[in-house]
Order: structure tokens, then C-alpha cells, then sequence
RNA sequence: GGGCGCUUAGCUCAGCGGUAGAGCGCUGCCCUUACAAGGCAGAUGUCGUAGGUUCGAUCCCUACAGCGCCCACCA
């Protein structure tokens, strides 16, 4: 006998070793039609959060629901190196020892880090299989980890070399010496997807720049100062009259002794600020195309002798005394020059060493000090932070590996254009698109030690060899000493390359062939640039398939009251804290661990205290998955709610509870294995195997559209209002049946429905169906290992019954109407009273239907009359008949509840008539709906006039 | 500045051209031998505002308001 209640935690583990053990996770068999889904590899850092679990969630229904169905499923994971944050992680650790990368050097350091890998990596996904997520964890496992694959192995690491080898060849990746964002911090150049750019407060500073031949000056607007350190030229608009006689003029940069040129470019927006702008090539984006346009491909460079790219910040962000980054200045251009002297000293030596910030305000004093400093104003700007350190990046003029875009963002626009690949849901294409559109050469080299090397070595020339291998490149060398570019490679550049690299690739192996494309990618909207944009164009380059055919943008999970998850905000939850339940006391712990500030702290604890009053039940694995199941519509937010989780917690207890009673009611009894042996199905059991029928076509289409809302709140309404409410409180009457053809009938409907129940929501409750399967399986003639590899119910339409779903209908109607007639009267529930009624109801079984009636509204009988007894007893309309629930109850209480029902009914019909006082209405409506608007009408007008001729009966007794 | 999305019951959300739905919450009455993590009954909405299209609009169109997200080189 189960216990009395679910308890989750009785039951997930266990099953889920045997599962995985079994080897029931794996791809099966490729004569079947494939399945695959590529997991988006968590980092080896992470923990679970609830995105994870979301998503997993999602994905791991779509496989389970696959598998069931017959396909050869392959649900591909991994885990990704994650360069810069694994990186940062390490460094941590040394920090506390003392220490910096620098002291280990290396090859040490990285060493190190593989050491944490093995020992701490991955727990992420030892959390996912408390979620039941049926992965194929063997597959691409070259480390013996059971975790898939590592973007760091020497398998995906070789794809990796070959693709930047390709790459390389083909003239798509290419070095050069660009402006790229840099973080100060890090020392690394990070791609622009990688920087933040938000509003904040800060200061513009207008600057007064003197004419050379003393005839006053012009002033420029500036967010940032300290680069006037850097400028080469003041820009000015070519059609700007008020300034166009300045051009070719010099003006005096303060604070130093260089003279720069005033010149005119499109880019400067006279009605901004002064109309003059300060141009800083080294350190501006902006002002190095107007640096390009006009200087580097000019040849009136000759004039224009200082215009050249000067850079004030070394790699850490202090200003240096400054040093021209373009080879014309570098070389004999600026020697030659007869001021050579001045410029020795490009930047005073009072701000060299200075940190960028520092010399700002330096600056500011000695411009106020000098008086040209025109004004000082709040102003706001957007500020770019590098998404890892927050640090305000600096575009920096260095020497970087990039990729070429352009002919593979048209091909990636073109696949989706043609539907080969397809956003679900759709509006994301028009996300997509216009970054693709609009995209810029990738900047793939990162200054760092852990990630992939980039694999090109240099001679003592600087010549470029690119290979796969040190011998490859020695090979070509020849005779000439080579050393290896120190940089690695952006995560992202290998993580592109999961949905061919792990399957094998470059190898054409029959798993690439049979999973690429892979079916889905569930994913979060955050990463479309960084990731399924660079998967489509990858796969597509290098196999001409496409990663996936499917994108499915999955909702952003907020908590209950719609706020960002943080942990600033003490709102986090813990998908592991829902399924197993965790004390207040471990939670306030768990929250405040690890703070740097100790004013957050009072104020996170203050949260959790009000909303976990008592921390958090354990919801079970099964209940988390139902809740992420029934939220996940096309919405761009999920809002997690404790309570929808309880809900859904308690729908597991509830099919526990069926399961409960269908076993203590039929275990050891005939449920009709024997086809031999006869077997009576009311309408009842037909009924709900009709519901059945449509429940099934439902779940079919809900994942078929990916609204796994649908799946799971039809099952639900299924299982819990259609069987639980309805059928097995009658199967309870039919179970009294002294026909034994009845009680079998009974049973087996009873058994079947609830074993095909269990399957149909084994995609989202893996454990709790698992368990009951076990035991109610085998009632219905059914044997297996598990219930993982059975068949998934498909709709049988020849077994829906519309006859047996009306007179249920009516069933229904009746028992309602003397149920609520019951309520409204204040009856006890143990008080058995009869009930009159003016007419049967219209159905077949006439006689079963009142058995039915008078059970399940508790009545003592049900007596049929031409009229009702002359009483003040409740009275209510249902269809043609009128019925009494034959007790005395105060005729003024009657009277007013009959008088609301009047009330309704008058609204209803007034409604009904207007409408068709509208002659255009009856004219240009379609016919039914004109017809179904009378018959409404009519309905009402009838059961006014009962509802009337009971009134007037209760007004004739006051 | 450009783009996308949202605004429906107290809360969180489905519905998207023909009598307004769900979960949670709320109100009564019940520990009725599957389940109090439950049963039965019930209340609750000028479907953001203003126009338009239509026989008919929560649903389509336009404008406006509010909220959210993404992209963008205005110093």
C-alpha cells in the first residue's frame, strides 16, 4: 500500500541512479528517426540557478516526451571552459595565498587551473540529475567524467585548431592592429558583445583651446579630460560656417606645448555642444575614423605633421609620456620636423604614472588653474563596462586576431530568411536580423592564459605561421626560431563549434550525419549574438548544414513579484532549496555568505525573513519541473512563485492519492485482463476515455508548439477535475455494481486511464510516474523495466464519444445545480434530503444518470412528478426540467436567491434580444451564430418563466 | 535616436473576432474510509485610454499613456 502522502524525496535519487545506470539516456538506435538536442554548456564555475533549471526542464521534456515516442534521442552536453571567469575564479584562490598568476607563471597556472577543474568543475551538472534531466552523459566524454563533453579537451580542442587553421586559410581571420575594448583590470581586449554600456551621472567639461598666432581661442566639450592629453586635432563641421575659416589653423593644447590642427569632418554635429570636437585617435572610437579619414589614407599628411595616432594609457590605464602608435610618425616623418623638441615630451611629465582617473581630476585643477576651463556640468553618459570586472573599458590601439563577418552574417540572415532555422517564438528573428545586419569583425584574441592558444607562431621577422600543430608550423617555417602568440582564443569561438565539434568533427562520423542538425536549441535570449548567431554561421560554414532547426527563446525567471533574481537582493532561489526544502536558518546563512558589504546583509535577511517565514518546503523535483512546465509560455518573463510550486506540489500528492485509490480497489481483484470475460462500460467510462482521447491530442500539440503550459495544464485539468473529481467518485458507485461485468469495466478503466495518465506526464514529472507506473502498470497487463521507454499515448479519435461526453454534461449539470441548491439552503452535508424533479434528464441511461445524481449530491431519492409539491423548498432550473430539493427553508431566503437567478437571466436575455433587434446583425452574421443567439434566447425566456412561477408561489406564502 | 515586447479577476498569467479563463489568494460549509498537500459550493473583471474598421472588438488598425528589454559613435 503507498503511504498515505507523496514524499518526494522517498523516491528521485534512487530512481534516478537506476535510470542512468541502466543506460536508458543514451541514443539507441539509428534506424530510428533522430532526436537531438545540444545543451547550452553551463560554465565548469557555475552552479545551478533557476535559468538552468528552466531550461533543463524544458529540454528535458522535449527529450523524455522524444524517447517515449520511439526516437533515437541523443541530448548532448557539456561543459564550457569559460575562459575569463574560470580564469578570474583560480586567481581568486591564489589571491588568498598570496599570490598572482605572474608568480606561478604559465604553464603552472594553468596546470592549476585543470586541477580545479577536476576536483571542483562540474558540479553543475551533478545538480542537474537531481532535476532528473535524462542527458546523455557518457556521449562525448572524453575525460571519464560523466559530464559529456569539455570545451577544453583534447577532442573539442582539435576542432577548435582546425577551424582557426580554416579560417586562417580561407583569408577569414586576419591580425591587425585595431582599436578594441580593453579592460584595464583583466589586461585582456574583450569583444564589443562583451561590454555594458549603461547611463550613469556624470560630468562634461567644456575646455578653451588658444589660437597659435594668439587671435583668441575655441572651446571643446569633453566627458573625459584626461585624453585631451592624446588629442592630435580639433574637428569642426565642413559645413559649419562660423568655424570654416579656422581650418588649417593650429591651436594651442593646453596643459602641453604641442600644437595640434584645427580640421573639418561630417562626423561633428554643429548643433552639439560648441561645434568643435577634440580628437583623440588612440583612445576614441570616433576620432579614429576621422583619424582614418583624413590622415592615414591622406597624402596631405605632410602637412598635418603631429596628426598622428598618439597613445597616453599603457595596457593597466596610467598615463605614459606618450608614444605615436603609426609607423609614418614613428618613423622619419616626425624627426624631420624642425619643433622635434617640443615633442619629445608628449605628455608633461606631471601626469605620466598617473591612473586614468587620477589625472582627470589633476587635469581639471590645472585647466582651472590656467583658466581654460569654460564650464563644468552634470551631464549624463553612457559608460561601457566590461561585463566581467564592471571596470570602464579603453579602447585601446593593440594588436589583435579578428574574423571577417561579413559573407557569413549574410549567409546566417539567409538560412533564417528561408526557414531552415526557425525563432520560437518569432519575433526574436527581428533581434537576430538586426544584429546581423549591423555586425562588426569579431575580435576572437584574448590576453589570457586559460582558453584555447591561439595556434600561430611568429619568427624574428614577425612572419605568421599558422598551424595545427608546433611541428606544422616549424615544417613551415624552415630553419627560422619560432615563438607561439602567447594570446587564447574568446570562450565563444569554441563553444560556436559544439553543434558539429561535439559530434565528432572534423571526423565524419555517423553521429554528425545523424544528429546535425540537431532539432531544438532552448536558450536564453542573452546569448542569441554571442551564441546562436556564431553557431548558425559556424555549422554552416564548415559543415553547409545549419546547427538546429529550431531556436526556442526561453523566458527570463524573476521572482513572484517580477523583480531580477539577485543576490543583492537576497531574491534568489536555489533550485535545489524547492526540491529538497531548506531552514530558515540555512537559508539566511546561504544568503548572506560571502557578502563583501555588511549593510546589504541587514537588509537581505530582512527579506528572507518576510517572505520564507519558515524557509522553504521540499517541493520535490517533480513539483519544481511542473511549476517551470505550467509557466513557461511565449512571455519574455517568468515570475517564480513559491505558492504556484505548492500548487503544483500538491497535484503530485493529489495523483499519488488517485494512485492510492485505484490500487486499494483493484490489486488482486479482476480488472479485466481477460478479454474472454465480459465487460460492461457505462457512459461514465466511456466518457472519460473520450476525455482521455482529447487530453492526448492536446499534449501532442502543446509540444509541438512548445507551450508546455498547455501540455501541463491540460493534464492537470485532466487528472484532477475530469478523473479525480468525476470519475473516481463514480466509479465508487459503479464499484457497488452487483454486475460483475460493470466492476470489471470499472476497474479496467480505472487502472487504464491512470497508467496512461502517468505516461502522458512522465515528460514533466519523470519521478512520481516512475513510481506509480511501477505498481499500477501491471493491473493493466503491462510490463517494463520503466516507463521511460514506453510508448507516449497518441489520441485514438474513433474513441472519443461526443454521446457519453453530452450526457455526462448533463450528469454534471444536475448533480452542480442539487449540490448548490444544498449549499444556498445551508443543508449539512450528512443531512440525506429527496429531491423532486418536473422532467428526466436527456440522456440514455436515464436510470444510471439519477443513480449517479442522488449519490453524489447526497440525496435520500429522487422522485419524478408532473409538478412540483406545493412547498417554499429550493427550486432550480436545469434544461427543461425543474428541480426541488424537498426541504422547508425560510420562503423570504428563497425568494431573494431566486430573485438574483432572475436578475442573470434578464441580463442575459436582454443581451440576447438587442443583438437581434440589430437588423444588420441577422443579416450579415453567420447563419449559426445568428441561430445560436435565438436558441440562447429561448433557453432563457423559458427558464425565466419557471424561475417566475416559483417566485410568485414563494410571495403567495409570506 | 532605432527596434521589440507588455498593459485581462487581489497577485501571476492564458485567451486574441462571436455569452470573459486558469493557478494562487478570498468567502461559506465539511476531518464523507484515495487525498485537510483534501472535498463541496461561491464571490470577484467598463480586458490601459481615445478614436477607427466590422453586424459584432479583450482580440484587427491608428494615436496616446505607462512599464520592461535590446541595439546605437553625439564629443
Amino acid at each position: 500500500m503507498l503511504d498515505k502522502s507523496f514524499n518526494p524525496a522517498a523516491i528521485e535519487q534512487a530512481w534516478y541512479q537506476r535510470w542512468e545506470a541502466a543506460g536508458y539516456f543514451r541514443h539507441r538506435d539509428h534506424a530510428k528517426p533522430a532526436y537531438c538536442i545540444q545543451l547550452p554548456p553551463p560554465n565548469v564555475t557555475g552552479t545551478l540557478h533557476m535559468g538552468h533549471a528552466f531550461q533543463q526542464t524544458l529540454m528535458d521534456a522535449l527529450i523524455r516526451y522524444h524517447r517515449m515516442r520511439g526516437d533515437n534521442t541523443n541530448w548532448v552536453v557539456g561543459t564550457d571552459h569559460a575562459g575569463i571567469a574560470t580564469q578570474i575564479v583560480v586567481e581568486r584562490q591564489l589571491e588568498l595565498e598570496g599570490k598572482t598568476r605572474h608568480d606561478l607563471g604559465r604553464e603552472k597556472f594553468v596546470e592549476r587551473v585543470w586541477q580545479w577543474k577536476q576536483e571542483s568543475g562540474s558540479s553543475i551538472t551533478r545538480q542537474m540529475r537531481r532535476l532528473g534531466a535524462s542527458a546523455n552523459w557518457e556521449y562525448a566524454d572524453t575525460e571519464g567524467q560523466k559530464a559529456g563533453y569539455f570545451t577544453m579537451d583534447a577532442s573539442m580542442s582539435r576542432a577548435v585548431v582546425e577551424v582557426f587553421v580554416r579560417l586562417y586559410e580561407e583569408g577569414l581571420i586576419y591580425r591587425g592592429k585595431r582599436l578594441v575594448n580593453w579592460d584595464p583590470v583583466l589586461g585582456t581586449a574583450v569583444s564589443d558583445l562583451e561590454v555594458d554600456t549603461e547611463e550613469e551621472d556624470g560630468k562634461i567639461w567644456e575646455i578653451r583651446y588658444p589660437f597659435e598666432d594668439g587671435s583668441g581661442s575655441l572651446s571643446v566639450a569633453t566627458t573625459r579630460p584626461e585624453t585631451v592629453l592624446g588629442d592630435v586635432a580639433v574637428a569642426i563641421n565642413p559645413k559649419d560656417e562660423r568655424y570654416l575659416k579656422l581650418v588649417g589653423k593650429r591651436v594651442r593644447l593646453p596643459l602641453t606645448k604641442r600644437y595640434i590642427p584645427v580640421i573639418a569632418d561630417n562626423y561633428v554635429d554643429p548643433d552639439f555642444g560648441t561645434g568643435c570636437v577634440k580628437i583623440t585617435p588612440a583612445h576614441d572610437f570616433n576620432d579614429f575614423n576621422v583619424w582614418r579619414r583624413l590622415f592615414a589614407d591622406n597624402r596631405s599628411i605632410a602637412k598635418l605633421p603631429y596628426a598622428g595616432l598618439l597613445s597616453i594609457l599603457d595596457l593597466s590605464a596610467r598615463v605614459i609620456s606618450g608614444q605615436w602608435l603609426n609607423e609614418k610618425h614613428s618613423k622619419s616623418d616626425v624627426a624631420a620636423r624642425r619643433d622635434d623638441e617640443e615633442l619629445l615630451a608628449l605628455v608633461p611629465k606631471a601626469y605620466q604614472g598617473l591612473d586614468r582617473f587620477d589625472a582627470r581630476k589633476k587635469i581639471i585643477a590645472d585647466l582651472k588653474a590656467e583658466e581654460l576651463l569654460v564650464s563644468e556640468r552634470p551631464y549624463k553618459l553612457r559608460v561601457p563596462r566590461s561585463g566581467r570586472t564592471n571596470v570602464i573599458v579603453e579602447p585601446m590601439l593593440t594588436e589583435q586576431w579578428f574574423v571577417k563577418m561579413e559573407g557569413m552574417a549574410k549567409d546566417g540572415l539567409d538560412v533564417v530568411k528561408r526557414g531552415e532555422v526557425n525563432f520560437i517564438p518569432e519575433h526574436w528573428t527581428a533581434t537576430y536580423n538586426h544584429w546581423l545586419e549591423n555586425i562588426q569583425d569579431w575580435c576572437i584574441s584574448r590576453q589570457l592564459w586559460w582558453g584555447h592558444q591561439i595556434p600561430a607562431w611568429y619568427d624574428e621577422d614577425g612572419t605568421i605561421y599558422v598551424a595545427r600543430s608546433e611541428q606544422e608550423a616549424e615544417k613551415k617555417a624552415g630553419s627560422r626560431k619560432l615563438k607561439r602568440d602567447p594570446d587564447v582564443l574568446d570562450t565563444w569561438f569554441s563553444s560556436q563549434l559544439v553543434p558539429f565539434s561535439s559530434l565528432g568533427w572534423p571526423d565524419a562520423t555517423p553521429d554528425l550525419e545523424t544528429f546535425l542538425p540537431s532539432d531544438v536549441l532552448v536558450t536564453g535570449n542573452d546569448i542569441i549574438f554571442f551564441w546562436v548567431a556564431r553557431m548558425i554561421m559556424a555549422t554552416r560554414h564548415f559543415t553547409g548544414k545549419v546547427p538546429f532547426r529550431h531556436v526556442y527563446i526561453n523566458a527570463i525567471v524573476r521572482d513572484a513579484e517580477g523583480e531580477k533574481m539577485s543576490k543583492s537582493k537576497g531574491n534568489t532561489l536555489d533550485p535545489l532549496d524547492l526540491i529538497d526544502g531548506i531552514s530558515l536558518e540555512a537559508l539566511l546563512k546561504k544568503s548572506t555568505a560571502g557578502l563583501m558589504k555588511g549593510e546589504h546583509k541587514e537588509r537581505i535577511e530582512k527579506y528572507v525573513r518576510s517572505h520564507y517565514p519558515n524557509g522553504i518546503q521540499a517541493f520535490g523535483a517533480d513539483a519544481v519541473r511542473f511549476t517551470f512546465a505550467s509557466l513557461a509560455t511565449f512571455s519574455i518573463t517568468l515570475n517564480f512563485d513559491l505558492s504556484r510550486c505548492e500548487g503544483y506540489r500538491n497535484f503530485c500528492n493529489k495523483l499519488w492519492n488517485a494512485a492510492r485509490f485505484v490500487l486499494m480497489n483493484t490489486e488482486g481483484r479482476d480488472c479485466g485482463l481477460d478479454e474472454k470475460l465480459p465487460v460492461k462500460l457505462s457512459f461514465v467510462d466511456r466518457w472519460i476515455v473520450s476525455r482521455l482521447q482529447r487530453v492526448e491530442a492536446a499534449a501532442e500539440q502543446g509540444f509541438a508548439e512548445y507551450r508546455f503550459d498547455n501540455v501541463a495544464a491540460s493534464i492537470y485539468s485532466f487528472v484532477w477535475d475530469e478523473y479525480c473529481d468525476w470519475y473516481v467518485e463514480l466509479a465508487k458507485l459503479q464499484l457497488q455494481s452487483p454486475d460483475a461485468a460493470v466492476q470489471r469495466g470499472t476497474r479496467r478503466t480505472l487502472v487504464r486511464v491512470l497508467e496512461t495518465s502517468l505516461r502522458l506526464l512522465h515528460p514533466i514529472t519523470p519521478f512520481i510516474t516512475e513510481e506509480l507506473w511501477q505498481k499500477v502498470a501491471p493491473l493493466a497487463g503491462k510490463k517494463g523495466a520503466t516507463i521511460m521507454l514506453q510508448p507516449y499515448p497518441k489520441s485514438q479519435p474513433e474513441k472519443i464519444d461526443e454521446a457519453a461526453e453530452r450526457d455526462m454534461a448533463v450528469l454534471k449539470e444536475w448533480t452542480v445545480a442539487a449540490r448548490n441548491l444544498r449549499s444556498e439552503a445551508k443543508i449539512p452535508p450528512g443531512e440525506k434530503l429527496p429531491l423532486y424533479t418536473t422532467a428526466a434528464p436527456p440522456v440514455a441511461d436515464v436510470e444510471g444518470t439519477l443513480a449517479a445524481v442522488q449519490s453524489l449530491a447526497r440525496l435520500s431519492e429522487i422522485k419524478q412528478a408532473q409538478a412540483l409539491p406545493d412547498s417554499t423548498a429550493p427550486v432550480a432550473v436545469v434544461g427543461e426540467a425543474r428541480i426541488m430539493l424537498y426541504k422547508e427553508v425560510d420562503p423570504a431566503l428563497e425568494a431573494e436567491r431566486i430573485s438574483k437567478e432572475v436578475a442573470r437571466v434578464n441580463g442575459e436575455i436582454a443581451k440576447a434580444k438587442a443583438q437581434l433587434a440589430n437588423p444588420s446583425f441577422v443579416e450579415r452574421a453567420p447563419p449559426q451564430v445568428v441561430e445560436e443567439v435565438r436558441k440562447r434566447l429561448s433557453n432563457h425566456q423559458q427558464e425565466l418563466l419557471k424561475h417566475q412561477e416559483q417566485l410568485q408561489k414563494l410571495r403567495g406564502r409570506k
